[in-house]
DNA sequence: TTCAGCAGAATATGATCAAATTATCAGGTG
DNA sequence: CACCTGATAATTTGATCATATTCTGCTGAA
């Protein structure tokens, strides 16, 4: 994913038993406002201000400004043109495309992760499956949003495949904020776990049905988002 | 594509007959390394300092910087863990992953283009194809790949689909380098113009073909990419 | 309503600190 | 005696900050 230091392991350091470097601040600046607008912590339209986050954040004006710069082109934020950034608000177009893209790629890293996947991986999976119904049934929002995410992201890891991973990734800042919304308004409770199927396909190392599922998730995922999307189109 | 200001057009300045403000520097610092970039002035492998740019463009520190994570976030630069920038070298993995996501989407950037393209943008279109067939037969390396890249970038903005044309001039971004290499070994002479089918297409309406054509260019160019790559690995 | 001035935020610079690669050199080995 | 190995010094480069400058949007008066 996004994550700092890939290829750094076995760099024992000298000193005690510290196991890596650590990450300039304009990448702990980046990850945490990723983890912000990905689990909803900003609202979609909300203005993001330099200041503002050099002082929430205790961090200095150039690691923030440059984690803006890698947020805009990831398209996790807007730049308005005049010298304004904020959370974009997604349009149906939007939503439709992304459906579009989502499907096709996630589908197939779906695809390429049930060739490869060790059994190991798929229990891990299923732990994170397991904490995810519990946040379903405990109304925990943040805790679902995190869960989905992490299953997702630890399945897409098995693909190889990382560009792929890599565009799925940035979709998924688009819609994150949104998806927050959505739960918002129709609670976690209602939200059916798509992650079954996935399960029982990686289990029997069916790269199909493990592709018809990720697209069966994918399609009632952004589904919600533009029922959402409709309804506030209405009231207005 | 990655324009700046993309909404500030009537926007006559009070002042004289200026007809829009100029865009801060790290916008234009972004716009050339972008070009650079992409039309092969950068070697694969080729290692990127930020004190280095500051020299060659004249720029502070600060615009350098923040255009460099903007690259990355793009993949046109990727980042290696101890802190050196330099422009990645594709493997024959991520060739195989472009392919795919390359044929899907521009594929239907061409479909949603052919529904709704202005016959006047396909004039301009075949103006730019015969510019491309001059550069071909003349050699003209940089004239071929920013002709290429026009042609297809004006063919996509007439998709009305931002996040799918956003998503295709990323990727363009991860194989300008390889293909400026691909040109100086094979000579531009023996590139077919792939274009013709597509114009021919565009005039009919015929969205399908338009997608078909598409997905031929794709194919077509990547497979030579693919070859150099090949011909690179069995040399060492 | 329009225009001028003002407040505040973003942009951009240069200086300073920290880290890493490169260069240098001493010591040992074939 | 030449060469390799290892550590250390020097230089280059990146990261961060504080500050000056420029621009935007707003407010209040004509």
């Amino acid at each position: 994913m996004g994550n700092w230091a890939v290829n750094m392991m076995e760099n024992e350091a000298p000193d005690s038993g510290r196991s890596s470097a650590k990450p300039p601040a304009h990448e702990n600046v980046y990850q945490t406002l990723r983890a912000q607008i990905l689990f909803g912590e900003m609202a979609p339209g909300q203005a993001v201000t330099i200041q503002g986050l050099t002082d929430s954040l205790g961090a200095g004006m150039t690691p923030v400004r440059e984690a803006i710069r890698r947020l805009i082109s990831d398209g996790a934020l807007i730049f308005q043109g005049n010298r304004r950034v904020s959370v974009p608000i997604l349009t149906v177009d939007d939503v439709e495309q992304l459906i579009f893209v989502r499907k096709t790629i996630e589908s197939d890293l779906a695809r390429r992760a049930a060739d490869q996947i060790d059994p190991d991986v798929v229990t891990a999976l299923e732990r994170i499956d397991t904490q995810l119904d519990v946040a379903i049934s405990n109304g925990d929002v943040a805790g679902y949003l995190q869960g989905n995410y992490k299953f997702h992201a630890l399945l897409y890891a098995q693909a190889n495949a990382p560009i792929l991973t890599d565009l799925a990734d940035r979709l998924w800042l688009r819609f994150g904020p949104s998806l927050r919304v959505v739960c918002g308004r129709f609670g976690t409770q209602n939200l059916p776990d798509r992650h079954k199927d996935m399960l029982t396909a990686l289990r029997n190392g069916d790269a199909e049905a493990a592709a018809a599922a990720m697209m069966a998730d994918v399609e009632q995922g952004m589904q919600m988002v533009a029922a959402v999307l409709a309804e506030d189109a209405a009231r207005n």
